[in-house]
DNA sequence: AAAAGTACTTTGTAATTCAAAGTTAATATA
DNA sequence: TATATTAACTTTGAATTACAAAGTACTTTT
């Protein structure tokens, strides 16, 4: 390929949905308290971080009650993996430069 | 550590410094005009990014003249070497989440 | 009724990115 | 000598992005 960066996937260029994606490579599930608590960000700026994925398609959303109490949890679609995995290929060839 | 994210280094976050110091680890030096072709970019936007690089003392500039052109080469400093394999070593923490 | 908790949305500001145009200094060409 | 070209910038301005802080909605707890 011509330009080896632009493999690159744009939505995983901030640390922050670097972050919630990769907690999402390994965990089924994590709710937003648990993902706010991991990344020590406010809850706005995580709110966002989680729409911009979700308007990807990359990450699902599931709302529920836990006891008495609002619970939103999120998981990685297989879309939202798949682009993933590619990013971390991307990020590879790029570091080794077999490309 | 608290927060996993943070060990990322803000100056590899743009895929254009992230594609210059991963060209910079692999070649001892490399010219202007090389990096610009590698990574498509105009030459002032090329030129802005180096200099962010170059303020945060992680590359090494030569000016020289080739023949009669001047030619302008760039170099990972150890300083922007380590910078860079603590990123990539948090980037690979981070994915596999050993921490 | 008041306070607190969860998960937002909105607002405003600051930082970042980029292309395009302008600049400098040298060489090459007419 | 004047003009054009090349390399490597710098400046400008616009668009995008990121973020904190404040506000909101809904519910539970006190």
């Amino acid at each position: 390929m011509r330009n080896f960066i632009e493999n690159l996937n744009k939505a995983f260029e901030s640390r922050v949905r670097l972050g919630i994606m990769s907690i999402l490579m390994v965990n089924e599930t994590v709710d937003f308290g648990t993902l706010k608590e991991q990344l020590q960000i406010t809850d706005g700026n995580m709110a966002s971080h989680l729409s911009a994925l979700e308007k990807l398609k990359y990450i699902e959303i599931t709302k529920q009650f836990i006891g008495k109490k609002p619970n939103t949890s999120y998981a990685a679609s297989a879309l939202g993996k798949k682009a993933f995995n590619d990013h971390l290929d991307a990020l590879e060839r790029l570091i080794n430069k077999t490309n």
